[in-house]
DNA sequence: CCTACCGATCGGTAGG
DNA sequence: CCTACCGATCGGTAGG
């Protein structure tokens, strides 16, 4: 048994705080997963709102990092929209507890870590309405469609994968991007 | 100042649970927002997880009411999902803080009231399957649809509302449960 | 519904 | 990273 790392503790704080919640987290469950007392965890941490922070930035970082790599890309509209789709899914599948706890716990960050990861959060959703205001623009998606409430329902559909989506389950990864797009685009006819 | 009803308990917990979580709620808390003392909570009810199980029971009667009166509207499977579509938007919008404690907190019920509300959903969602599978049958909705998934897609859209839309925003739910069934139905194109 | 509590657990610290 | 704690808060109860 070697030491752990303040690394080791992030990560398990992650999957603590995607299954049980930050408050129904406590540093002693922590501790018990790392095999260390609860007390022991502040020789590498400030505290637990900071496991929180550092936690909700990797996710933070892992889907800034993955719009960036979509609009690298290039293509049309519609190439940057299935990059998009099949980056966020990426980062759910590849990422899960730190993207959950990204999704549901960043609620309970103090006030301007907060404001920060809704400044994130809305830079990435800028993505994907320029993404969709250009392929109305040219032509490849409808005209009419209301963009920024097109975009959110992409990022409900997107988000709530962590909610069913099982790596090993029926569809793997590539087809449920597939028919995910497809959705997006075609819908039900 | 007339005495309390459990009822106006069971309401101020779901405000509180749908804000806060439920382990991020105390007793006292709740006895804050009730003016009175938190133990004096324990006249009504018999402990902490029995708000969060009648809490959630409320949201689960009105979703199940919704898809019954949904099929009992009759029609086409597009109308029936229509009608499935505005009457998840009207719970999520009318009784919000029920429904998101139903939606983020009911993981947090001792195991048989939980396996109860996940028979409850999988019953709700099994109302959505059959609609869109009716659509296929009859050409309504294109062939090749994954069902069981594409299921799960607008139930994702329509849950995602309790985190974004507002009733005095730029949409009225009319105008989104009408913007809403054309993106399920069309996509982007 | 309040008074007056209870034991358990919480986040966190001093010192090694 | 452990020992040995701390004050605060937790869910909950007995008795009125």
């Amino acid at each position: 048994m070697t030491r752990l790392t303040r690394d080791d503790i992030v990560v398990a704080s992650g999957k603590r705080f995607a299954t049980y919640g930050y408050h129904g987290t406590s540093m002693r469950d922590l501790g018990d997963d790392l095999g260390i007392l609860g007390s022991s965890i502040y020789a590498h941490v400030g505290g637990k709102h900071e496991l929180l922070v550092a936690v909700v930035e990797r996710a933070s970082d892992l889907f800034s990092a993955s719009a960036a790599a979509a609009i690298a890309l290039g293509g049309d509209p519609d190439d940057t929209l299935k990059a998009l789709v099949a980056g966020h899914i990426d980062v759910l599948v590849d990422h899960a507890a730190e993207a959950k706890t990204f999704l549901n716990e960043a609620w309970f960050l103090e006030e301007s870590d907060r404001l920060h990861v809704i400044q994130i959060r809305n830079d990435y959703e800028a993505v994907f309405r320029r993404t969709i205001q250009l392929g109305v623009d040219d032509g490849t998606f409808r005209r009419g469609v209301d963009v920024e409430v097109a975009s959110i329902y992409i990022l409900s559909i997107l988000n709530a994968i962590e909610r069913w989506f099982r790596p090993n389950g029926r569809l793997d990864r590539a087809e449920l991007a597939t028919d995910m797009h497809r959705f997006i685009v075609e819908g039900l006819t």
